[in-house]
RNA sequence: GGCCCCUUGGCGAAACUGGUAUACGCAGCAGACUUAAAAUCUGCUUCUCGUAAGGGAGUGCCGGUUCGAGUCCGGCAGGGGCCACCA
């Protein structure tokens, strides 16, 4: 009998089932012997309240691959855990007088309800917190390991020192000159901090990335871009005026260029510069204007290329005798090359700018090929004059000993010679940075070292380990509550047993998050990872997330899994061997008429017009964005798994759009997809005609309306089975509605035994095949065609390859690249045959219109060309 | 400024390595059932000429390669992403 489908009854339901059977516990040993493992991993989420579409999208993506992968045979890992340290657990703890460890744990209980109410297969039992000792614990030992082999050092630099979140940001984590959380204007400060070396890992990152084939192409490029890695010269200008022997160090990409140099400029934070502003106020005055420009984009292009000559002179390595006037420029930065360059205006844009400024001359030295000598002349003598440099590819010319080479080979003969002389090498430079890891804040994994007057930095001890964050602090003032709190920082020195001072620092979050993967595959292990654990399961097959981590957290994971690997924690350099980027949610925004922006649940459609449901004010449809708090358009995901259940969100939420692109959410889509799990259940409890028996065997013949649904079923199944492996889940949903739709409309023939076990295959397909997305439906609708067995048990269908083809074919027939009309023709008929039959059909020979036939390309299978 | 991506009906989108463009869904229109509504079912829905049969145009724009281009190549326009005074 035919009922509405309670979803509301029925997921609590179906998920305690797989609860009391433990479906989703990881198997291993024995359990899991001759199966391929399979691990697939979603970015954990920041425990920060509620879950969000975002995380409905995220998982719902994961789950089905999960899901998908079991029912292949897979022995499947699925973890989940939280990302719980941060700066939003102590704004919470200053906001509400609540303690960041309360607030967290709150949130996580909420988020794991919500979680767990959208039926993911997961693994609870490897549940963990960042935040958890027992987590951070280990992250402990990995940086203690880290430091005995090296890959850690501290140094004092310049910082980007966000003052509203009073803490230090990483270079990636400022954005625009701003804080990437915070959105503040970032502060220039020098502090001791703590860095990992990943700059000594930045080729074998950028080597690793080819390895990458299961990486998006866009993400790959990013790291690579953000790498940075350029090839070039560092050369050594010998000063003439300062103390002897004193050389100024300069990065090049372009040695070839050398002889056009007509300046050299260094940074405004250059040590030299520093120096000689103690004696000159002209450099003091310059270096304190150019400390206030700010680093915006918008403020980069106003502000003009201006320097000041320092009055010193730098021999040129090549010409003997030959000076170069040395400026401080606003625009040489500090933290790249050398923080020094040489100008070589011709050539350089920036260059030229300056150089016309300042009336320097601009000499060209490289020349397009294949000139003619009276257009080289001509030539060089624009250049010359120009304000724009030439920047193309050409050779060498002015150039005394590299004239005639082309750029190439005269970077490398540039290179020879200085090095011949001694005043340069050929180098590598890098824009990637060490990463700094210590922030000033409370919320975070404390760093396990401690400062003694006497023995210096001192490793805590492995058996004091974990160094656990004190409970009882205060956030009632600025600053970080761990360097004020009354004793925990003083301890006894553990060489000397001295009175020492344990460091303050926590690490920054992205270390929790560079290794978590490797802990799911041994959350309860008294080390790190365990070795057999981390060996079977990683890499990660399948990871997901979004492309907002595609440069910071992926890269920073790259480098923990190399340093790993050589602490003996790991087996491999690469953690995850295939990516997939998703695209965010989005919702149209609502304004009011003044102005300000309207839930989604505040306004109606009358009559197609947007209205206000209470006051009936006008709305304005504001543009489709991302979900944000902001805007407003926010869809809460509990809001909809009550009102429609978990399978209509997950349903929709894969539905239409393909998943690496944004997704529109929208109330009548959803409401559609909601029809659609009815109209499925109807399919499968409403059957006119009746079904076979389950487990009937099969006719051994079929009537041809059986055979075309029979068909039908293994060609869509095989589809669905390719779109699946290759994550097209909208195409996925697609042929499931092609399937439904080939049902209800299935007529039988003659047969009716035929009819019924065609229609029993079809809808027992439809049901498995739906399974991985819809998985509670699928187990109500599996239980009610009579088995006893669970649908996540149950081993995906096998399409029947001889079922895929067809005897006949139908095949387009152009005349001149226009189609004409179709022909069905035996699939294993010849070119001649079909030829023939083409020429014979009437639409074609009137589109021939008596001309002759000069040509006819057969693909047999696809389509006949006529040309005429 | 550099590098990269995208552009197909009213909308989200399909179209495997060049081979019948617009599958599937949403929205819309018409009809059936119903006292009525909801729900459900059926049909139509790229544009255009035509009562129809049938014709013409059509994948952002211009050009090219090819028997054949949404797909490949060159240029342009619009939108987006990442990086950015990177030497």
């Amino acid at each position: 009998m035919s009922t509405r489908y309670n979803a509301r009854a029925s997921e609590p339901k179906w998920q305690k089932a797989w609860d009391e059977h433990a479906t989703f516990r990881t198997r291993e040993g024995a359990e899991a012997e001759g199966k391929p493992k399979y691990y697939v991993l979603e970015m954990f989420p920041y425990p920060s309240g509620k879950i969000h579409m975002g995380h409905v999208r995220n998982y719902t993506i994961g789950d089905v691959i999960a899901r998908y992968k079991r029912a292949r045979g897979h022995n499947v890992l699925h973890p989940m855990g939280w990302d719980a340290f941060g700066m939003p657990a102590e704004n919470a703890a200053i906001e509400r007088q609540t303690h960041p460890a309360k607030w967290t744990y709150e949130n996580i209980a909420t988020m794991r309800t919500q979680l767990k109410g959208m039926g993911l297969a997961i693994d609870w039992e490897r549940e963990f917190a960042t935040c958890d000792p027992e987590y951070y614990w280990h992250e402990q030992e990995l940086f203690l390991d880290f430091l005995a082999k090296g890959f850690v050092t501290r140094k004092k630099s310049y910082v980007n020192w966000d003052p509203v979140d009073n803490t230090v940001l990483a270079n990636e984590q400022v954005i625009d000159g701003r804080g990437w959380r915070s959105g503040a204007l970032v502060e220039r400060r020098e502090l001791t901090q703590w860095f990992l070396k990943i700059t000594e890992m930045a080729d074998a990152l950028l080597a690793g990335l080819d390895t990458l084939d299961r990486w998006p192409e866009k993400v790959r490029l990013m790291q690579k871009n953000w790498i940075g890695r350029s090839e070039g010269a560092r050369v050594f200008f010998p000063l003439v005026g300062a103390d002897s022997g004193a050389k100024l160090e300069v990065f090049t990409t372009r040695p070839d260029t050398l002889f056009g140099a007509s300046f050299c400029a260094i940074s405004p934070g250059h040590p030299l510069a520093v120096k000689l502003a103690e004696s000159n106020p002209a450099i003091a005055a310059f270096l304190k204007e150019a400390a206030l420009t700010g680093t915006t984009e918008a403020a980069l292009e106003k502000v003009e290329k201006k320097g000041v000559d320092t009055g010193l002179k730098a021999l040129h390595p090549f010409i003997e005798g030959h000076t170069l006037p040395v400026y401080v420029a606003n625009f040489v930065l500090m933290d790249y090359g050398t923080g020094a360059i040489f100008g070589c205006p011709a050539h350089d844009q920036r260059d030229i700018d300056f150089a016309r400024k300042y009336g320097l001359p601009v000499i060209p030295v490289v020349a397009p090929k294949d000139l003619a000598s009276a257009d080289r002349d001509a030539f060089l003598k624009e250049v010359a004059a120009s304000a724009e440099a030439f920047t193309g590819d050409g050779i060498a010319v002015n150039s005394g000993f590299l004239d005639g080479l082309d750029v190439t080979a005269a970077k490398r003969a540039a290179i020879e010679k200085l090095e011949a002389l001694k005043l340069g090498e050929g180098t590598v430079n890098f824009r990637l940075r060490d990463w700094g890891i210590s922030r000033q804040r409370y919320w975070g994994c404390p760093i396990p070292v401690i400062h003694c007057p006497e023995c210096g930095i001192v490793p805590v001890p492995h058996d004091q380990l974990p160094v656990r964050l004190p409970d009882d602090v205060t956030f009632d003032q600025p600053g970080n509550p761990l360097d004020r709190h009354p004793t925990w920082k003083h301890v006894a020195c553990p060489k000397c047993n001295e009175p020492a001072l344990r460091e303050t620092d926590t690490f920054d979050t992205f270390v929790d998050s560079s290794w978590y993967f490797a802990r799911f595959c041994s959350p309860k292990s008294a080390k790190p990872t365990e070795r057999a654990a981390v060996d079977y399961w990683l890499p990660v097959d399948q990871y997901i997330g979004g492309v907002e981590h595609a440069i910071l957290h992926l890269l920073y994971s790259r480098y923990f899994s190399r340093a790993m690997h050589q602490t003996g924690h790991l087996g491999l350099d690469e953690p995850f061997a295939g990516l997939f980027t998703q695209g965010m949610v989005t919702h149209e925004s609502y304004k009011g008429e003044d102005g300000r922006w309207l839930f989604p649940e505040e306004v109606k459609f009358t009559n197609g017009e947007p209205v206000h449901v209470k006051t009936g004010e006008r709305v304005t449809v504001g543009p489709i964005e991302s979900m944000s708090k902001s805007k407003r358009n926010v869809i809460d995901p509990t809001s909809i798994i009550d009102e429609y259940g978990a399978d209509t969100a997950r349903w929709f939420i894969l539905s239409d759009s393909p998943p690496e692109r944004d997704v529109q959410w929208s109330e009548a889509g959803a409401e559609g997809a909601w029809r659609f799990t009815q109209r499925f259940w109807r399919l499968v409890t409403g059957e006119p005609e009746g079904l076979a028996a389950m487990g009937a065997p099969k006719p051994a013949c079929f009537d041809d309306a059986a055979m075309a649904l029979h068909r039908n079923t293994h060609r869509s199944l095989a589809a669905i089975t390719d779109d699946l492996e290759n994550l097209r889940f909208n195409r996925a949903v697609a042929r499931i509605y092609e399937l439904t739709n080939a049902i209800s409309a299935f007529t039988p023939g003659t047969d009716v035994d035929a009819a019924r076990w065609a229609r029993r295959e079809a809808i027992e397909f439809m049901v498995l095949a739906a399974a991985p997305m819809m998985p509670h439906l699928a187990e109500e609708c599996w239980k009610e065609l009579g088995h006893k067995t669970l649908v996540v048990d149950t081993a995906w269908p096998v399409a029947d390859a001889s079922l895929l083809v067809e005897d006949t074919v139908t095949m387009a027939v152009q005349v001149n690249g226009k189609r004409r009309d179709e022909l069905v023709i035996a699939r294993d008929a010849d070119n001649k045959t079909i030829e023939a039959a083409a020429l014979a059909l009437e639409k074609v020979e009137k589109a021939i219109d008596g001309k002759a036939v000069r040509k006819v390309i057969v693909v047999p299978g696809k389509i006949i060309n006529i040309v005429v």
